[in-house]
RNA sequence: GGCGUCAUAGCCAAGUGGUAAGGCAAGGGACUGCAACUCCCUGACUCCCCAGUUCAAAUCUGGGUGACGCCUCCA
């Protein structure tokens, strides 16, 4: 498989540390609130990659942090009067319903600041002792000038970088471009022991240290939010280069970013969309397809017209496996023959292919929509053939199942008696042929919120879908 | 100022040297009591503009124009 690399500025093959391994490192969210389309990409984006290469037969580990410890927290926790760690276990478990919602795998590691601050520590200290971090009135701040290769990841060289720095007041760094790696605690403030005071890690060591402490000193893959590249990553790697000595990682992937009328969506222009909301709207699969319709590099301009297509889109796909689980049953055995199985074959090349190229997932998905057609088709055929569906089911449920689509189960919960005694009247109407009566009832159906309809196997029922 | 991205049908979106995937929407047809689903057919003489390289460019080069991002917390 290829990948763009952020740091080479190209496409590489895919050569990971240990054969048939792949570990991963993904930065989550600050939980400090419900997370919101922009969060939800490279969640959607990252997952997907994993559910592919474990697909293609990786061992994937597949670490994403929680930060929860952050000025923001910190700031909601006095407004709401309660303790820090409130805050950041709620947004965690909203967090993980959003998650689930969106189909994305929990990580196999899910670290926290809070539950891993011996390591910082000593990460920190590890710095010191090599003199690329100072002490300065209880914080610890990391000497940019020590690292040459600062600003590799950006490609910018440091003097670039400190044109647009600002510099604080009071400040105690040696350099302004030099940044926290602990912070003693002012007053409120949540702390924890170290060497240099009562205080708590600055962002960008937490992401170091537990890639090293769960991945070891070098990993495979590490990926976020292309805003993340500058400082966030550019910091990650100065300080575990400096303290290990070893490369970081071998490949940066960053996704584009969720807009809003072309501009950026995020929280200070306060043009954000959250998942929750959105979700409740569309439903979350339609948020999913949206990352995944488009290559993750490229910008998505989020708009209500964009989500209906989703919908429309995924839709199809819905329709499509429902036509061929109604009609497997009913299917009996019939030849399949080579040519049958070399199409089909075909279409799991090509997915292959194209998600091999930087996880092209809007051609990948293009494929699963021939492969829809083709079903659509085979699902009309009289007798069913039996194996050629079954081998076409395994296919798309394949195929979706790496995307992480075509999942959302539509409610499975029972028809209540009232409608269902509408649709057993329904049905008594049409046999006797009283159609004018029949659509009055099915009417009467939707004004319930239920939707019936004639397939070839039969009438079926269900929650409309708005 | 430094670094970078993007511009393809009404909309979304691939393709990055060999003559424009896929989806949504729209129109026509088949099927259907109706509807929905599904299937078939229809859509860019062309890929922001100009110039150049080439037998050949949406794809490469140069120059424009427009939009956006990072350099400050941010996915």
């Amino acid at each position: 498989m290829k990948i763009y690399n952020t740091m080479t500025r190209q496409e590489e093959e895919l050569k990971t540390i240990r054969p048939g391994e792949v570990s991963i490192y993904a930065c989550g969210p600050t939980v400090y609130n419900l997370i919101h389309l922009g969060n939800a990409r490279p969640i959607c984006v990252f997952d997907t990659l994993r559910r592919y290469l474990t697909y293609r037969g990786y061992k994937v580990t597949y670490v994403q942090n929680f930060t929860d410890v952050d000025d923001k927290i910190i700031r909601r926790a006095n407004e709401e009067g309660v303790d820090a760690s409130v805050i950041s276990e709620r947004y965690i478990a909203e967090y993980k319903k959003d998650a689930a919602g969106l189909n994305v795998m929990p990580a196999d590691y899910h670290p926290q600041v809070t539950k891993m601050m011996n390591e910082i520590v000593q990460f920190v200290q590890t710095l010191v002792d090599k003199g690329f971090a100072y002490e300065a009135g209880g914080d610890v701040y990391y000497r940019t000038h020590s690292f040459p290769e600062y600003g590799k990841l950006s490609h910018q060289p440091l003097e670039d970088l400190e044109a647009g720095i600002r510099v604080e007041v009071g400040d105690l760094k040696e350099h302004p471009a030099d940044f926290a790696l602990w912070k003693a605690a002012k007053p409120g403030e949540p702390h924890w022991p170290s060497p240099w005071s009562e205080g708590r890690p600055g962002w960008h060591i937490e992401c170091s240290t537990m890639a090293k402490t769960i991945l070891g000193d070098t990993i495979d893959i590490h990926c976020g939010g292309e805003d993340l590249i500058f400082p966030h990553h550019e910091n990650e790697i100065a300080q575990s280069e400096a303290a290990n000595g070893k490369p970081f990682a071998h490949y940066w992937m960053h996704n584009g970013f969720i807009t809003v009328d072309k501009v950026k969506m995020s929280k200070s222009l306060n043009n954000f969309f959250t998942v929750r909301d959105v979700a409740g709207v569309y439903g979350y699969e339609p948020i999913r397809y949206l990352m995944l319709q488009s290559h993750y590099r490229s910008p998505i301009n989020y708009s209500v017209d964009v989500m209906a297509q989703c919908v429309s889109s995924l839709e199809r796909l819905h329709n499509c496996k429902d036509g061929l689980e109604a009609a497997l049953p009913h299917a009996v055995s019939a030849p399949f023959t080579d040519e049958d199985k070399k199409a089909l074959e075909t279409y799991q090349q090509r997915f292959n292919q194209y998600m091999d190229d930087d996880l092209n997932t809007a051609d990948a998905l293009s494929v699963i929509f021939e492969l829809a057609r083709d079903i659509n088709t085979t699902v009309k055929e009289s007798p069913l053939p039996k194996e050629k569906l079954t081998a076409m089911k395994e296919l798309f449920d394949t195929l979706t199942g790496v995307l992480g689509l075509v999942y959302g189960k539509k409610e499975e919960e029972g028809i209540p008696p009232e409608v269902q005694a509408l649709v057993d009247a329904r049905a008594a109407a049409r046999k006797a042929k009283d159609f004018a009566k029949a659509d009055e009832l099915r009417a009467q159906i939707e004004a319930k919120g239920y939707e019936v309809k004639e397939t070839r196997q039969g009438t079926q029922v269900r929650k409309r879908a708005d």
